[in-house]
DNA sequence: TCTGGGGTCCTAGGACCC
DNA sequence: TCTGGGGTCCTAGGACCC
């Protein structure tokens, strides 16, 4: 989906239409409706605090400014964007709906995420048939019946890529944004796919771009050249040998209708940085409510776990995690909230925190029962004891 | 005015077992 | 009488993705 959540919020507010707007940050940016019916829009240069940047519409990047740049510095450079807060409920029903209007065309489709699927075309009728001397032309209607799908179940646009595998269709529906449509075959690799940098292959991130680079190789083409002994070499032999693979567009993992799920947590940064001592009657209660969350989240989902971590992030941005697995699954908050503590023990706390967050691990089925979770605020456990 | 929250996968060392 | 060869599980950290 082009440019998901700002695109939902455009529905809202059509009035911002072609303007830079950017979605991020708390509640409490909230759009204003004034006496007459109409709106008021929060900027960015009235912003104050830790958000970053979720999404912004195309006018918006036009400014420089991207997902995950922080609000404060979005700000420097568009100071008058228009700032909407995520409503992540409304993301996450224009997503079933876009998944349902695919679904209807083809039924093969692999969830990524809230406005990303993989689809399998490959045993769809006509598509692989050629259409007036196009020998793409059966995969190029089907995709545009996907997109008029999309666009009449929610008003939105997609950018589609089709190819023999999912590494060059990510790759390739990248290519066109927004409302895109990208078709490629093996044959096009050497001109269509070489010329790019590697960063655009997925799985190729800032580290790895970095280090290809100080080595001399910029493109994919460059990448696809290189002695895949060396990759190997170079990069241990799993990633060593994918990135050859990749780099030749080749890519055999399936489409995976289903996954079940290997962890689920919950996480907060807080509005400034908290001490573990000075600050414990404040830390307290975020921990349990982590706690409880999490075991919310189990029992929604119906899922028990058996290993628990939790996770800090200290003001100078360091991560330190810590698991331990007990000796049976739960989904009790107490419980959660008891290990998740002896995990905070082992921890060093003599700096500021910024983050904290609890984990499940090690996830099996619950037994489908629905009980009522008796929330761990109501067992009064010290926090950081011993300090 | 730095840098959210929820995930997956990989590596690597150590414990422990046969 | 100087050291095997598997296997699994646990833990911590890190890269990467949406």
């Amino acid at each position: 989906m082009d440019a998901f959540y700002a695109s939902v919020e455009l529905l809202r507010y059509p009035e911002l239409r072609g303007q830079a707007v950017v979605i991020g940050g708390g509640r409490r940016h909230q759009p204003e409706v004034l006496p007459d019916g109409q709106r008021r829009f929060a900027h960015l240069r009235d912003y104050a605090g830790r958000g970053v940047i979720t999404t912004a519409t195309y006018a918006a990047r036009a400014f420089g400014v991207h997902s995950g740049m922080g609000l404060m510095k979005a700000a420097a450079l568009a100071p008058d964007a228009v700032l909407l807060p995520v409503d992540f409920d409304q993301y996450r029903l224009y997503s079933r709906r876009f998944k349902a209007a695919v679904a209807e065309v083809v039924p093969v489709i692999e969830d990524r995420g809230i406005d990303e699927i993989y689809i399998d075309l490959s045993e769809v009728p006509g598509a692989q048939e050629a259409v007036a001397g196009d020998p793409l032309g059966g995969v190029r209607e089907l995709a545009q019946r996907l997109k008029q799908a999309v666009h009449e179940a929610t008003g939105l646009t997609c950018s589609i890529g089709v190819t023999p595998n999912k590494l060059l269709s990510k790759l390739c529906s990248d290519l066109d944004k927004p409302d895109g449509l990208t078709l490629l075959t093996m044959d096009d690799i050497p001109t269509r796919i070489w010329p790019l940098p590697v960063s655009r292959i997925n799985g190729i991130g800032p580290k790895a771009s970095a280090r290809l680079a100080s080595l001399g190789i910029d493109t994919i083409g460059q990448l696809a050249a290189a002695d895949p002994a060396w990759l190997i070499d170079t990069f241990g032999s799993h990633y060593g040998q994918w990135l050859h693979e990749a780099a030749h567009g080749r890519d055999e993992r399936p489409v995976v209708t289903w996954r079940e799920p290997k962890s689920l947590s919950r996480e907060t940064t807080f509005e400034r940085d908290l001490h573990p001592r000075d600050d414990r009657d404040t830390l307290g209660p975020i921990f349990t409510r982590l706690c409880d969350q999490v075991a919310q989240d189990l029992a929604r989902k119906d899922y028990v776990g058996k290993t628990v971590g939790v996770k800090l992030r200290y003001d100078d941005f360091k991560i330190v995690t810590r698991s331990l697995t007990m000796p049976s699954p739960t989904r009790d908050a107490a419980v959660i909230r008891q290990w998740a503590g002896r995990c905070l023990r082992t921890v060093p706390l003599n700096k500021r925190l910024r983050l904290l967050g609890v984990k499940m691990e090690s996830l099996s089925r619950g037994l489908g029962e629905v009980v009522a979770q008796e929330p761990a605020a109501s067992y009064s456990l010290p926090l950081f004891e011993g300090l």
